[in-house]
RNA sequence: GGGGGUGUAGCUCAGGUGGCAGAGCAACGGCCUUUUAAGCCGUGGGCCGAUGGUUCGAUUCCAUCCACCCUCACCA
């Protein structure tokens, strides 16, 4: 006796006891199948002809039984398709099998031949099943599916079943990586992997992770980028490198972030800036039309033509045409007199170029829709890029937006030793005055561009950001297959 | 962290000026040999997110907490 009522699990548990007892495995090791449904669709008109037999599988995704007969849909990855029991054609033992044991969510071996309904749709007719294996939980309501938000991320794997356009959503992320790899592989780059555990964290502003090896009995880090060794990479002479990699940053989440994320770092000897603004330009170009077959892309109702070439202009500049203002030479108070009265918030702490980029962020960078460089960023924002020839404190550095959001960001490279130290060592200032995101001295890397490092220029990509608009996707979390949750209880 | 919203059956959702909790799908029993949101007859299923308060009585009112969503801030 059931303790409580019978709920679904429970009535399901009894029939894996039943089928037990009838001799039946629940969960046979094997299968067999001579093709996928979608094949089975597409030499449908052939196998009626010849009345081939055929036997396929997938897992129930509909059942309707009408007495002595009975119709159901199997669904495998590639397709659904139709199939109908008779009685009279298999028997009552395993007519009963199918009436009796088997429920929607099951996996199931169908052998048969195949026939329209009067309804024309391609049906198999049922010779003879096999179950192969008993889901003990049912499947989501049929035509709404999984709504809940909280659940669809929870259980995934249901989002994904009831609602196709989720796992076309990660198709098309697959294919998006593939086609990056594909092109920069045609280029000659060359595919490396860094460490993700890091005695020093370097390459970017964020918090880390932190974690420790046992048998080392050492703190280490997750890493926040891959700058630092792909860098090392082009020391050793690898002239053109790629790393494509989860980084993981101890920050907030938002819509347009996530603790653990997807980067591409692309590093390439010998060139500069403006060679990788040139690369990623067509990168982009190329993955866009690759997933979506065209260079007109829409994105939460607004259309971005790839079409002509992507605008160039600097950071300074910008701001000048989108303020009216020039703040190049303005003074603190002066910065903190247009804030104020912008109603913009700051921290009153903050250098003056830090309190620049807040006036880029809030009227400059949200209005970035059309794919835009820009280029020539004020050196103190920039700790690891080359100083632009003939200038003081500008370096040779861009960030590409697009739709309002930061996509990607490239200098070319800091690779005077000297220089790079002194850079560090105005981070540590900062680092002493309690900002947590400033970069740590790095003496292993120093001691690497110090052997020599060849001019290069680096570039780093979000992936997430990138299939969030070639899918037209809201937030970061309908990209990433399992985004951290909070358990339940 | 601030502000707003949501939380009721396995799923999708109703409901209630405070008085034994509702539907469809799914499940269970029965009828039904071309259905497809199959149909018809019948049955079971609920700590109404959690805890506390007010009350004769709370799923409903109040407070706190938890989870998720949106938004602002942070993420140079």
């Amino acid at each position: 006796m059931e303790p409580n009522p019978p709920n679904e699990r429970t009535v399901r548990l009894n029939k894996l006891h039943q089928l037990s007892q009838m001799g039946i495995d629940s969960y046979p090791a094997r299968a067999k199948s001579d093709m996928t449904l979608k094949n089975l669709l597409e030499k449908f008109e052939e196998f009626v002809k010849s009345k081939k037999t055929i036997t396929v599988c997938g897992r129930v995704i509909s059942k309707r039984l009408h007495g002595k007969s009975a119709f159901a849909h199997i669904k495998d990855g590639s397709a659904s398709f139709q199939i109908y029991a008779k009685l009279d054609l298999i028997g009552e033992d395993k007519y009963n099998l199918f009436k009796k044991m088997i429920d929607v969510g099951d996996f199931l071996q169908i052998t048969g031949t195949l026939f329209r309904t009067r309804t024309e749709e391609e049906t198999i007719l049922v010779e003879d099943l096999k179950l192969l294996s008993k889901a003990l939980l049912p499947l989501p309501e049929k035509w709404h599916g999984l709504v809940d938000e909280d659940k669809r991320i929870r259980y995934r794997y249901l989002d994904m079943l009831m609602d196709s356009e989720v796992k076309e959503r990660f198709i098309i992320r697959a294919k998006i990586t593939s086609t990056i790899r594909n092109y920069l592989d045609s280029l000659g780059y060359i595919e490396v992997e860094t460490p993700i555990l890091q005695r020093l964290y370097g390459g970017a502003f964020a918090k880390p992770f932190e974690t420790h090896h046992n048998a080392m009995d050492m703190k280490l880090y997750l890493r926040i980028a891959t700058e630092l060794y792909l860098k090392r990479v082009i020391i050793g002479g690898i002239d053109k490198v790629y790393e494509i990699g989860k980084d993981f940053r101890n920050e907030g989440i938002d819509r347009m972030h996530n603790p653990e994320f997807t980067m591409i770092e692309i590093y390439q000897a010998f060139a500069d800036y403006y060679d990788m603004m040139d690369l990623t330009e067509n990168l982009v170009k190329y993955i866009a039309e690759k997933t979506t077959g065209t260079l007109k892309i829409n994105y939460q109702e607004t259309t971005t033509e790839l079409t002509k070439p992507f605008a160039r202009i600097s950071f300074w500049e910008i701001i000048e045409k989108r303020t009216g203002r020039n703040f190049r030479d303005s003074t603190r108070d002066q910065l903190i007199a247009y804030l104020e009265d912008q109603h913009i918030e700051y921290d009153p702490k903050a250098s003056n170029y830090v309190l620049v980029d807040e006036i880029f962020k809030e009227r400059v960078e949200r209005a970035l829709i059309e794919p835009t460089f820009i280029i020539d960023y004020p050196l103190e924002l920039s700790p690891l890029a080359k100083r632009k020839s003939g200038t003081k404190s500008i370096v040779e550095r861009f960030e590409f937006f697009w739709y309002g959001f930061e996509i990607a960001n490239a200098f070319t490279e800091l690779n005077d030793p000297i220089d790079q130290r002194a850079r560090f060592e105005e981070q540590m200032k900062l680092r002493a005055k309690g900002n947590l995101e400033a970069q740590v001295m790095d003496e292993d890397f120093l001691t690497a561009i110090e052997h020599g490092m060849p001019p290069t220029a680096g570039m780093g990509m979000g992936i997430d950001r990138i299939v969030m608009i070639l899918t037209n996707s809201y937030s970061l979390k309908d990209v990433i297959l399992f985004p951290l949750q909070r358990p339940l209880k």
